[in-house]
DNA sequence: CACGAGACCTGTTCGC
DNA sequence: TGCGAACAGGTCTCGT
């Protein structure tokens, strides 16, 4: 599930809470279970453990796909890669099939990490840039324009499908939400970069701000056993709809493998002009 | 620099 | 029904 929008959203529980589920903010980790070593890059488990004892969890946020967890003195940083989860739950939940990491919570809560395909990573570091550093601009941000698309755009000559995925390129954009934004953008993924105008730049970023917007509005995308509550796979406009009709034309939805990663389009909207 | 293939993993769905 | 292939929201590394 884990692209800018299901990161943003699971921030945002852990931050505020829901009704029925209490905020982890302000509370002292107890106690630290890492179930499966190979999800930790850094430290070691050791050491992971150690420092994680007794530090205050003080604020959830994102950065690109990263979910970052401000602590007292440092800094614990999930990439939920493709089937990583971070769930609460009560103390003393018996762990369940593919819990990677239990953190025991001041007040009776647990925060774990379910990943079943152990891709998933997690980072203890005391300076997000060695995690985060590479990364490329906030789509979401107000301060990138799409002046500023425009001029990364003309610097390379990739196919924008792959282009938008590389996340030095731009942070958080996965395969449903690229997608997503070429089909309303009507542009073909195959499209080399530097033939974009500057107002299909604009028009670009601005579909890409629409889906990324629309996904956290609506919690995220949630598709087969990950689930979490979100339901923006109920408005797909391209993605996994192959052979269905576009929703602005009728024209039934293709699907190609670029970059080894399913793409879809609607060969209609979005035809190959290059 | 850009691209493709393979690796890392487990689970579900598809096709015969 | 059974079984292997294909596929899955991601990213890294290596070879060309």
């Amino acid at each position: 599930m884990p692209e800018l929008p299901e990161v943003e959203t699971i921030a945002r529980i852990l931050q505020k809470g829901t009704p029925n589920q209490p905020a982890i903010i302000g509370r002292h980790i107890l106690g630290v279970e890492l179930l499966w070593e190979r999800s930790l890059v850094e430290p070691s488990p050791d050491e992971f453990r150690r420092r994680l004892l007794s530090q205050k969890i003080e604020k959830t946020s994102r950065r690109g796909k990263f979910l970052v967890f401000t602590l007292s003195s440092d800094l614990l940083l999930f990439h939920l890669r493709m089937s990583g989860d971070l769930m609460v739950r009560s103390a003393g939940s018996l762990p369940q099939v593919h819990d990677r990491l239990l953190l025991e919570l001041e007040g009776g809560l647990q925060l774990a990490f379910n990943d079943a395909r152990k891709f998933g990573r997690i980072w203890l570091v005391d300076e997000a840039d060695r995690v985060v550093g590479q990364l490329g601009p906030e789509p979401l941000d107000e301060s990138f324009t799409g002046d500023d698309l425009y001029t990364r755009l003309q610097r390379t000559h990739r196919q924008l499908k792959p282009l938008l995925l590389d996340q030095v390129f731009l942070a958080g954009l996965g395969n449903i939400y690229v997608d997503e934004a070429l089909n309303l953008a009507c542009l073909h993924p195959l499209t080399p970069a530097n033939c974009l105008s500057k107002r299909q730049a604009e028009d670009l970023l601005k579909s890409i701000r629409t889906v990324l917007r629309d996904g956290i509005s609506r919690n995220g995308a949630s598709i087969d056993w990950v689930y979490r509550g979100g339901d923006f796979q109920n408005y797909f406009r391209v993605y996994q709809r192959t052979g269905n009709p576009c929703p602005k034309c009728g024209t039934p939805i293709a699907r190609i493998v670029v970059g080894q990663r399913g793409t879809h389009y609607c060969p209609h909207c979005q035809p190959a002009s290059y």
